[in-house]
DNA sequence: GCGATCAGGT
DNA sequence: CACACCTGATCGC
């Protein structure tokens, strides 16, 4: 819930996201993305009152979210008011004064958010300096970086203030799985239901907000199978996601809604009513989309989780994690920020701690101040093999687009019909930062995995540990974020079986089994922390008793039958999000639904390693799972020793390693291999 | 009757 | 957990 007020200081006559009180007299107004609570006053009579008798007054946003915004008659009344500013197309606006006529310019560009459709950040380019207003954002590692309209030439603009969406601003929801790790998972768990007979139906429990569309979309294009939603209008002119979606009730995945949902599903009903198909009953599961986080040291993460005998809960957030928001603002480092939205259980005051360190001002004496270091990061081929399996684990790798110009997208094009692209008209941008690439960049700062900036360190023990050479005190840097990707990379128990856990049980589910699949060196995975509690790790994919008699797989005492289905029959049809999906044979494993006592005791076990306070500074060995973890905030400004034995760097060590770093030599850095 | 706000629900 | 809503009750105009 935004508690921005609508106001940034530097730009005091524009009012974005808020339409009522004081914002009633603002001289332009600016809505980043079509949900309600952004929209607060929008359609009060004072200010309707004030847009009818104004030729003036103008409402700035992308031309996706005024299409949403039109479709609702209650806004008609702005429709002569609202300019759609295309995306990353800097526009030079007239802030003026109706009554004293006082002018003032600004430029104003939208870069994409990756919020819902159409939504956007705002960056005021101005007399007072450059202020970036996010919104509410999901941006994966590395995509700040990826932005041209970020930087100047080669670097990253001088910000002075960013208005941040703090959503999950807080160390315990360090890690939020990616966009593509979270759609894979519901494909898989959809596909593996929907194929057993055409009577298997999925409802899709989303919420009443825009955001969902390119879930649909993706689903529709793998499966072949389109959406079932209440309505289509507010779609109506873009095809892109219009063509995935429909009103036609006897399709096998739904995302219709209706008050009384709850009822719906209590005995294979849905909201739209339907119970059967050609005469037999429906067989439903529902997933309910939920955002799923994981404390910084999660190694594997399910995206999916059974909540009960045909209800799954499905990773999916709308927002930045914590280390993404951490990324972003770091690479950004701004003067100053301020959160849009008061954390969850703390105080801004806790935020700004956390996010104080992120930024320029962070500095007690204003040193001579060097520019962020941080470069515009270049489209760099990678090449990816068959056999790459890590990618599926690193966001920044699979979930990072690089900033290629429109025209390198255009000429992208003909080989890649759009999936979760708007291309309809002038809604171009509605979905585009939901596409991910196969490619990514090179890092051309130096990959310091034996540094990072701790945002939990506190001003005091920076100062007092003058002797020891802080990397951050020469340049913009945070590493954590990496340091963790390569924790998160190291093979785990599911990578060398070949396949990836994208589904768990539950704890508390009592009929639920875990079955452990897949090979030998597969056995149970049970996380070493997670904040809730459904995040034990399972490696199988648990279908209902519904679902063994539809197979009539029951076979006796058969404990697993394994339905294995070879995700590599993708057929991507373009590049960019199926790519990281084709590449991973992943397995699906469906288990028949049988009792287990040591179902349970694993899931007990996964609750009580649990540890919930994720910390800032980090422990310097490497934990390994199910071993306790050690949380520290000593020797914080050294994360990641690459083998568990590793020794924190003594200064002169480190010394050496910034001046290799300055200088451009490579650090080479090693995953373990084993 | 309408809107704003709050509580309570999903 | 929390989101982004929705509904219903209450209050003020």
């Amino acid at each position: 819930m935004s508690r921005f007020g609508g106001r940034v200081h530097e730009y005091p006559a524009v009012s974005i996201d808020r339409f009522d009180h004081d914002n009633l007299l603002a001289r332009a107004y600016f809505l980043s993305h079509c949900h309600k609570d952004h929209m607060k006053g929008l359609r009060a009579p004072a200010l309707r009152r004030r847009v009818e008798s104004s030729l003036k007054v103008k409402l700035y946003c992308s031309p996706v979210t005024k299409e949403l915004l039109l479709t609702n008659w209650k806004y008609k009344f702005w429709e002569n008011h609202i300019v759609a500013l295309e995306v990353e197309t800097p526009t030079q606006i007239s802030l003026v004064d109706e009554t004293t006529g006082e002018k003032e310019d600004v430029e104003v560009t939208l870069l994409p958010a990756g919020h819902c459709p159409g939504s956007v950040m705002f960056l005021f380019e101005g007399e007072n300096g450059t202020v970036l207003y996010t919104g509410d954002f999901r941006l994966a590692k590395g995509e700040a970086a990826r932005m041209e309209l970020l930087h100047s030439g080669t670097r990253v603009k001088d910000i002075q203030s960013v208005y941040l969406d703090t959503t999950f601003c807080d160390p315990k929801f360090y890690h939020i799985p990616s966009r593509e790790e979270c759609l894979k998972g519901i494909l898989e768990l959809v596909r593996s239901w929907i194929s057993l007979t055409r009577n298997h139906v999925v409802w899709l429990n989303c919420k009443a907000a825009y955001g969902y569309e390119y879930l649909f979309i993706n689903l529709s294009e793998e499966l072949g199978v389109k959406v079932h939603m209440n309505k289509l209008d507010m779609f109506r002119n873009m095809p892109e996601i219009l063509y995935h979606i429909t009103t036609d009730q006897h399709t096998q995945i739904h995302a219709c809604r209706n008050p009384r949902d709850d009822d719906c599903f209590r005995w294979n009903r849905l909201p739209c009513g339907m119970t059967c198909q050609n005469g037999t009953p429906v067989h439903l599961i529902v997933i309910k989309p939920s955002t799923m986080w994981f404390g910084e040291r999660i190694k594997k993460t399910n995206v999916i989780v059974r909540t009960g005998e045909s209800t799954y809960r499905a990773c999916f957030s709308f927002h930045s994690s914590y280390s993404e928001i951490k990324d972003f603002l770091s690479y950004i480092q701004p003067v100053n920020v301020y959160p849009n939205v008061p954390p969850v259980g703390g105080t801004e005051e806790k935020v700004m701690q956390l996010l104080k360190p992120l930024c320029r001002s962070y500095r007690r004496n204003p040193e001579p101040r060097y520019k962020p270091l941080g470069t515009l990061k270049r489209a760099c081929k990678r090449d990816l093999s068959d056999t790459d399996e890590d990618d599926l684990f690193d966001s920044e790798l699979t979930a990072a687009r690089p900033k290629i110009s429109k025209q390198q997208r255009e000429e992208s094009r003909p080989s890649s019909p759009a999936r979760s692209e708007n291309t309809g008209g002038n809604n171009d941008e509605s979905t585009e930062s939901y596409r991910t690439t196969a490619t990514y960049t090179s890092l051309k700062e130096p990959d310091a995995t034996s540094t990072s900036n701790f945002s939990g360190v506190t001003s005091n023990q920076q100062e007092s540990s003058s002797d020891v050479p802080r990397w951050d005190t020469f340049f913009k840097c945070d590493r954590l974020e990496e340091t963790s990707d390569i924790e998160d990379n190291f093979p785990s128990s599911a990578d060398a079986g070949g396949s990836q856990s994208l589904f768990s049980d539950s704890d508390g589910v009592s009929d639920s089994t875990h079955i452990s699949s897949q090979n030998s060196s597969q056995s149970t995975h049970i996380s070493e922390q997670g904040s809730q509690g459904w995040d034990s790790q399972m490696d199988t994919v648990l279908i209902t008793t519904q679902e063994r008699n539809a197979l009539d797989m029951s076979r006796g005492g058969s404990r697993t039958v394994a339905v294995s289905q070879d995700t590599t029959k993708y057929t991507p049809l373009d590049n960019s999000l199926c790519k990281p999906l084709s590449q991973n044979r992943s397995c699906v494993h469906v288990a028949c639904d049988l009792k287990s006592k040591d179902t349970e005791k694993d899931a007990d076990a996964s609750t009580t390693c649990v540890g919930d306070g994720v910390v800032e500074g980090s422990d310097n060995s490497r934990t390994t799972d199910l071993e306790p973890r050690r949380d520290s905030q000593s020797s914080s400004d050294f994360e990641i020793p690459l083998t568990p034995d590793a020794e924190v760097p003594q200064p002169e060590k480190l010394r050496c390693l910034y001046k290799k770093l300055a200088a451009g030599e490579n650090i080479v850095c090693e995953k373990r291999v084993s």
